[in-house]
Formats: structure tokens, C-alpha cells, sequence
DNA sequence: CGACTCATGTAAGCTGTTACATGATTTA
DNA sequence: TAAATCATGTAACAGCTTACATGAGTCG
């Protein structure tokens, strides 16, 4: 249930019609929760409905016309209730750490190369963080307001960094291995048992 | 599509029955790819429609009874293919950020005590893989496979370890807060816009 | 007017979550 | 034989994704 609070949340920054809401989403917002303008839609009639926001007046037609909405005290309490309240961290669901345990199996065939794109890609991402900070969060600017959101950035910059190390490793461990560890198409899978993580314990 | 090839995955390395692999979920597989056993039972009834695994011979009924599943060579293909397919990044989804985003806008009341507690839950699954890497991962040991699969854990290793030293930065940050950020509750929004992230670009 | 873009929406399908149901096996 | 546990499932629902539909304004 976190969309609804990430729509309030953006709304609270500033009021904003559906569209304008979902560029918000391709950049600030959507670097911790994206999300697609049908979901934003849905969740803004839905918010709507519970009295938690309202459409700012406007006449005309309800299609096609610009329709911006605002937070109401109800809202904001959700919200703020909703940002107090205990959440358990959950596992992270990576599809690439999938395919890299798979490809212990099945061989590495192919997913060198698609390592080294994602390696390129945070690399950007981390560079487009590093200029925001230095655009946004230079020296004097201590509100706790921006402090909370520096912290939030910093999460932002140490995740691509991590993710920049750990892929650079990663390549230079594929140079060092045998050419190919595919090929084993039947091989001695029977012992794969008596090794870690990627094994139970 | 992660699941059934995740699911794929761990049959190989040893084929099992349905209540297996959920416990294997839970463990190993789970740290990076969580599963219900409902999930796990619905999609081994696709991977067996499709011909991608096979359930090894017994007789007597079906429910109430053990029932190990293998993988077939069409199953092996497909996980092959898709481990080199390349594949999007996709943004994080972190309510945690999120919450502390929010926390910015309707003040941190409440927050700093789950941030102490994602610390130690954090810090505890740090422990658990650092275990695992001294018990599976001594010198020695070095196969091709081997090494995929630590890599994959330091991953694990290298993820816990940001989350730790973030959130300890975090709280640092907190214990110089001013006492309540919140209670701006109808306070100067209007200029919010100035700064971050946190806001657009 | 025709094409294009802006803006809001609808519909279908898939994945993941929660709650419950049922048969088989063990144990007190 | 009653209760607990193991093992496999069913059903309903909520969230996310993809593809498509529709109206309104703009520009050639």
C-alpha cells in the first residue's frame, strides 16, 4: 500500500493534475517508487472517493481538461499515520542476482554482456545523483527538511555505488574464469550440494 | 517471469517436491527471490502444462501425497535463454525511502524508531550471510561454479552492509535533529520547491 | 481539414498476497 | 480415535503492466 502515499506525498509538495504527477514519478519520486500514469489515475480516483484529496475547481469536461488536485487534512493524517507506522523490510526481488545463480547452472553464456550494460547504466545513474546533489545540497541549506531529503538522496548514491563495485567485480571475476562454464549440459550435477548460498544451508 | 525460472533453477540443483522448494524459498533462493507456496504450486502446475518439468513417477492420489518434480531438456533450454537475455534494470521499490521522503513533508514523528529497528534487522542478516561465507566460501574451493556463487552472496554481504551503515547515518542525523520537525501542519509549503530530489529536477 | 500532441481514461491479463479447504501421516 | 502436522491445493482479491480508446487543443 504504498502508492496511494507516495501520490499524497507528491501532492503535498505541490498540487498537480494526473500527467504532471506521472512526470514526477519518471523523475524524483519514481527514483524510490515508480509508477505508470494508468496506476496514478486509478489511485487519484480512489483517493479521491476516500476524501483523502480533492480536485481543484474547474469547469468544463472531464476529458481531455487538465484536472489538478489537492491534499485535505484527511490526507495529510493518513499520511502521516501511515509514515509512523512499523513496516518489515522485505527480501529484495533481483531478477539479475536470479539469472547470475541460474547461470552457476546452466552456464555463463551471454550474461557477461548484459552485465556490463547494467554496470554502464547505474554508473549514469550514479553520476545524474552526484549532480543533483551538488546542484541541490552544496554547503549552508541545513533545514531538517533538507536534511531528510539529502539522506534520501545519499541512499539513492550509495545503492548505484554499490551496485557500480559490485558489477565491476563481478566482470573482472568473468575475465578470470575459464572461457566457457556452459557446456555441462549433463554434467557432475549430482555434488552441486555441498556448496553455499546459492545452496540451502 | 522471474518466478518460474527461479523455481527452474533450484530443481535443477536438485529436483524436489512442491513443500521443498517453498522451504528452500525461504532459505537460500528466498534472499533474493521470496515465494509463497502457493505461488511455487501454481506455477509448478504451468511449468508442467508447458513441458518444462516433469513430476517423477508415483503412484496413489494426489492429494495429501508427496510429489517431486524434475526439470525436462525443454526447461533446461528455457532457463538458459533467459539467464542470457538481457533485461531493464528496474528502479527500486523501498517504502522505507519513501516513508522518509514523506517524513519531510508531515514531519518524523514516529519514523526513527522503525529506522533503529530495520538497523538491527539488517545487521542480523548481515551476520547470517557472513556465516554462510565462512562456512561454504574458505580459500580453497574454487570450481567456476563455486565463484558464481559467491559472488552472488557478496552481493547479499555488500547490500546488508549498505543498508547498515545507511541507517546509522540516518539515525546520527536524527540525534541532531531539532526534537520535532513535525507539527508544521498547515506550515510554509509553499516554498518546498526550492530543494531536491525530493523534488524534481 | 489532417496530423500531432496533450490529457484522461478503460480493459484485460499476470503476479503476488491472504485466507481457507482437504487428504494423508504420525503420535498421544 | 482424536489431535497435530505434513502436504497439496482453491478462491478471492489487490497491485502492476500492456494495449488500446477518447476528447481537446495546436499547427501546417
Amino acid at each position: 500500500m504504498s502508492l496511494p502515499h507516495a501520490i499524497l506525498t507528491a501532492l503535498l509538495e505541490k498540487p498537480s493534475s494526473g500527467l504532471e504527477l506521472t512526470r514526477r514519478f519518471d523523475r524524483s519520486i519514481g527514483y524510490f517508487w515508480s509508477a505508470t500514469h494508468q496506476q496514478i489515475y486509478r489511485e487519484l480516483g480512489r483517493l479521491e472517493a476516500e476524501g483523502h484529496i480533492r480536485a481543484l475547481p474547474s469547469e468544463g469536461p472531464t476529458r481531455g481538461q487538465k484536472k489538478a488536485y489537492e491534499v485535505l487534512p484527511a490526507g495529510r493524517a493518513e499520511l502521516a499515520r501511515w509514515t509512523a507506522a512499523a513496516q518489515d523490510p522485505k527480501p529484495p526481488r533481483d531478477p539479475l542476482l536470479l539469472r547470475l545463480r541460474a547461470s552457476a547452472v546452466v552456464g555463463t553464456e551471454g550474461i557477461e554482456a548484459d552485465l556490463r550494460r547494467h554496470l554502464d547504466l547505474h554508473a549514469r545513474q550514479l553520476a545524474e545523483y552526484e549532480e543533483i546533489e551538488a546542484r541541490d545540497f552544496g554547503p549552508g541549506r541545513d533545514s531538517a527538511q533538507d536534511r531528510v531529503r539529502h539522506l534520501v538522496l545519499r541512499a539513492g548514491i550509495d545503492l548505484e555505488t554499490f551496485w557500480t563495485q559490485w558489477l565491476t567485480r563481478a566482470l573482472a571475476e568473468f575475465g578470470e574464469l575459464p572461457p566457457t562454464v556452459s557446456g555441462n549440459h549433463d554434467a557432475p550435477s549430482g555434488d552441486c550440494d555441498a556448496t553455499a548460498v546459492t545452496q540451502e544451508s
